[in-house]
DNA sequence: GGGTTTCTGGACAAACTGGTCCACAATGTA
DNA sequence: TACATTGTGGACCAGTTTGTCCAGAAACCC
């Protein structure tokens, strides 16, 4: 409900001072590089800048500004990873491609905020509990309909996408601990065994 | 150094009135159920079934109850790895069985407690950091042993052992989602293309 | 049994937690 | 300029956090 039906109409009182979407972002990177719990309230208002009240006013609380975070991260990430998909005119390029965005190996120690929320939340947050599932879903999703075009069953394909996610969410995991991207990639080559090859063209035996 | 040279020395005043192996059990259990920050000492103390003072003059702090949980749940892993794998003829069947039992597809929603740790706390905990890649390091190179034993080189070995430790690794995080058993298995046989093939016999083209 | 050592329960402390509230300032509209 | 509306800063609150301490009870060895 912040716009009202077609014209932007001009907001009463005085404007808030503060960029609520950076200070979203902020909130991103803090939950990325900390935690969850580890974060504080105080740690959280004074790096994005403004008051507790502001804060409370703008963000309802500590966990629903996590939930805005985190959906925030998963959106931008799954419309960049589409976008790249898109782009790509050969299906097992596509595959790499997603690969190479989620595992995101140069991406430092802090490792994926999602996977990060999950491990620490599950299965006792609720709320983070059905927003992980359809991000899962809507990725899964998203590998399966690319695996698709190999010439692959439905079935074999939901399999194939639903082994590769899991291997690239552990790539984030094993960034945690120090893993260096060179054998991380390395590591990462060998997923290709679990594309499916397109069917060899045909060949005559005389 | 719970014991000394050689002979038991029977210990001076009076002893414990508790099993301080069964309270790091339960300490496993609960550090695996609701994560490290969300599990309170008052949590802690009162499952385990000791008092506040009890707890510090055995444990030391919650940290280091931590630590030894982490590692003692690491340590037992590892122990029934390496057994179970030992009882494989068949190098294949080996690695088969260490996904297995690292993913522990019916494990319930609580993922995996090395896992979960990781994910929370690096890499903000240099203690439980240092950990974490000795354990990993020894996961992988059971892993690279095994599958060396499939004609295989070395390089090849270490890669496809990362990236098989990599996907279980994942899975377990799927667990936690709520992802249900049965997909999970689907997605494991997946994990059988990382695995090499040995050579095939000679076939003769008379 | 005496002496020593250790366990035990609970009180205690100091800091920090997330969250609320209120008086005041600042802005936009009329 | 006056009014209405909202942001702002900071005080405030009650509960919880980890960790310490102490006086007394309990068990063991000699």
């Amino acid at each position: 409900m912040s716009k009202q039906s077609v014209a932007a109409i001009a907001p009463l009182g005085r404007p808030r001072g503060f960029d609520a979407e950076a200070a979203l972002l902020v909130a991103v990177d803090l939950f990325w590089q900390q935690g969850y719990e580890v974060t504080s309230l105080e740690a959280l208002s004074q790096a994005m800048g403004l008051s507790r009240s502001s804060f409370y006013a703008c963000f309802g609380s500590k966990h629903s500004l996590l939930m805005a975070a985190v959906q925030r991260y998963a959106d931008d990430r799954y419309a960049s990873l589409t976008e790249r998909v898109a782009a790509c005119a050969d299906p097992r390029e596509a595959v790499r491609t997603m690969l190479t965005v989620i595992a995101d190996v140069d991406g430092g120690t802090r490792g994926c905020l999602f996977v990060n929320a999950v491990a620490e939340l599950a299965p006792g947050d609720a709320e983070l509990l059905v927003f992980a599932q359809s991000h899962t879903a809507r990725v899964g999703a998203l590998m399966t309909a690319t695996l698709r075009r190999l010439d692959c069953t439905e079935a074999e394909a939901s399999a194939r996408a639903g082994a590769l996610l899991a291997l690239v969410m552990g790539v984030t995991t094993l960034r945690k601990t120090g893993v260096p991207p060179s054998q991380l990639r390395r590591l990462l080559t060998q997923a290709d065994h679990l594309i499916p090859s397109p069917p060899l063209p045909k060949r005559k035996y005389p």
